[in-house]
DNA sequence: TTGTATGCGTTATCAT
DNA sequence: ATGATAACGCATACAA
């Protein structure tokens, strides 16, 4: 058993046949402590030991004290996994949202996994990356029993919701977030996009705008429809008539800067320019700062702006910039309650909510009309 | 046995002893289905059926059929708990960071978990919240033997290691990223911010820019000593004198803007200011950006600017602003190949990597001196 | 080719 | 007050 060292595939260095080395292996890895191991050092049963540590009634207030202090002193941890097996619950609960690296996402992570941390849940987090394959994959990974729970906001591809109904079907416990889910049995936690939308809207309608453009997301998604229909409102509220050559998509949200760009092109290039746009989307929303910028377009003496952006630079990027954000932390913070509740509570009735959340206007000073 | 019906404290409806409801629950509660089963309606033992799905070579095909097809109708999933019990691994990975809504650490994150994806593994997150104690206690919930290995950024206020090392002799694979861990037996994957910020000084001297100053995060921070080094030695190397009066420092690395505040003041009421600042965060980027707009200081004419800085809008908000970018996505990448790399071939040497990556700087042509 | 038995770490149900 | 045993779902060494 000569010890023999060579380089593997990866170029790193492999060593067997090697007491030296082994050894020290063994040492490193150290197995963490289990029941058994406390209960053969202690002359007891599993059993005692299991009770001792649970601080059962049943055992003695010495056995008690000599489990305690020996487990203290090896740093003894139950075993997450053996709990899981043995209760049918993970304690985990998955997130999927279409990508991690979008403020809107990252901050509802972030109050999502507060709550989590609050109730000793872990946190598990999957992205589709608007792909419906890689949605519907994620969502069986997370499924398969190793998760109590989904907080779900489905892909810009999402039509079919089949597969969430199957979810649903055998049992797993989902909340719907941000871009819901049409599918009756499901709980959603979503902003009022109709009324931020109708808000942002009455803003310009106030501030002497009448000629309002609206750029919006694609327009099968929950959130483009909601805000499409605000903005409607507040037109006919305030008695000025929709013009569908004022309203815009962009199939992608906005992500591509052509999309943005053709959109902007449509508006500003006729002959009757809108004075206005609601831009419904972050990414819309700083695509068309940037539009503004190449082409030299003055925010907001020639057009006004107000978008939808979680971008913590938003406010800083043009003063007369008025910004509708989404409470994003807080979404997060209420969609992880509601689901861990649900975990916690299965006898309660299940009528599911349909939590709406109020979007919060930035107004500033300037987007006003100089003359209004 | 009367049904009732009671509101619970959360507000939500509660049903005892309500046979119809129980009833309804048991049928919802779909019980996943588990190889005993399948062995049971197949009248074949549980090995067999195991067998068959992992497509073990003993089963005839008959059987193998016979299972397969089965599993397929019923959908079958092998249960990961159940796996990770037998295995001792959970393939999953954890990853603390200070601060998910982050954009450098939600761009890494979206980098680690297209690897786990790709690997099989699950990412399961943490934060810090730039809190030691929170740190150690994420690290121990992790480390309790539910994540096969860590990646890691330390807080600001992570001074002693002794936790970390704690982990590294209990055999817990890690990574640390971004923030180095002072301590030898890591693993480590972090920005080259010696010479990013030395190229970035390089910038303003090649411009004709000799009164730099530079703003700092917490000192005791590899990243602000790395990023300070470079900073001196572009000037040294171009002969430029060091000057204590022009480095600052955030404790908070600019978290709060009045850190930024009282450093900017410092800097640009005193007598000798200086005509350009090399900014060590993003946070000290847009807070100084933020000062310079609220004191009507003219940037790039006043003072020129290059900070450090993930955020996507940065190249928006000032047009002479140049930005050093750290490839967060690509450094989650890193960071997660060799984690699991780690975790899955354990006979490997030991030899603790240490990656640098190259920051990019984006410039800006305006962020020039007009006279240089 | 298939079946039986054991163990992963834990808790619950029996016993004693 | 404590111990023995079974069970959670799976894989595998060993038997047949």
């Amino acid at each position: 058993m000569n010890p023999s060292i060579y380089a593997n595939d990866t170029g790193l260095f492999v060593v067997k046949n090697c007491n030296f080395i082994t050894q020290s292996f063994n040492k490193m890895k150290f197995e963490a402590i289990t029941i058994k191991d406390i209960a053969k050092a202690l002359g007891l049963s599993n059993s005692t030991v299991s009770r001792a540590i649970r601080d059962s009634y049943q055992i003695s207030a010495e056995t008690k004290q000599r489990v305690l202090s020996y487990a203290k002193e090896h740093n003894y941890r139950p075993n997450p996994i053996a709990l899981s097996l043995k209760e049918k619950r993970s304690r985990s609960i998955g997130v999927l949202v279409s990508e991690i690296a979008n403020s809107f996402f990252s901050q509802a992570i972030d109050g999502i996994e507060s709550v989590a941390q609050e109730k000793g849940y872990n946190v598990i987090i999957a992205q589709s990356k608007e792909d419906i394959l890689r949605e519907n994959s994620s969502l069986d990974y997370l499924a398969s029993r190793s998760v109590d729970g989904i907080i779900l906001s489905v892909s810009s591809e999402t039509e079919d919701f089949s597969h969430i109904q199957g979810l649903y079907d055998r049992g797993m416990h989902m909340v719907s977030f941000d871009r819901i889910v049409n599918f009756d049995k499901i709980h959603k936690v979503k902003t009022d996009n109709f009324q931020a939308s109708y808000d942002a809207t009455t803003h310009f309608i106030k501030n002497g705008y009448k000629e309002i453009a609206c750029i919006s997301n694609a327009p099968f998604l929950s959130i483009s429809q909601e805000r499409l229909e605000g903005y409607k409102s507040a037109l006919k509220a305030h008695k000025i008539k929709i013009e569908d050559r004022l309203i815009q998509f962009c199939a992608h949200g906005g992500l591509i800067y052509k999309e943005v760009e053709t959109a902007m092109n449509t508006l500003m290039r006729s002959k009757k320019k809108p004075n206005a746009i609601l831009a419904c989307s972050d990414k819309i929303t700083t695509n068309i700062v940037r539009y503004c910028q190449q082409t030299k377009i003055a925010i907001p003496q020639e057009v006004a702006l107000v978008g939808f952006s979680n971008l913590v630079l938003t406010d800083l990027l043009v003063p007369s910039l008025s910004i509708v954000m989404q409470p994003a932390y807080e979404m997060g913070r209420v969609a992880a309650e509601l689901l861990i509740h649900n975990i916690e509570n299965k006898n309660v009735v299940k009528q599911f909510e349909n939590i709406n959340m109020p979007a919060i206007l930035h107004q500033r000073a300037s987007s006003a009309k100089k003359d209004a």
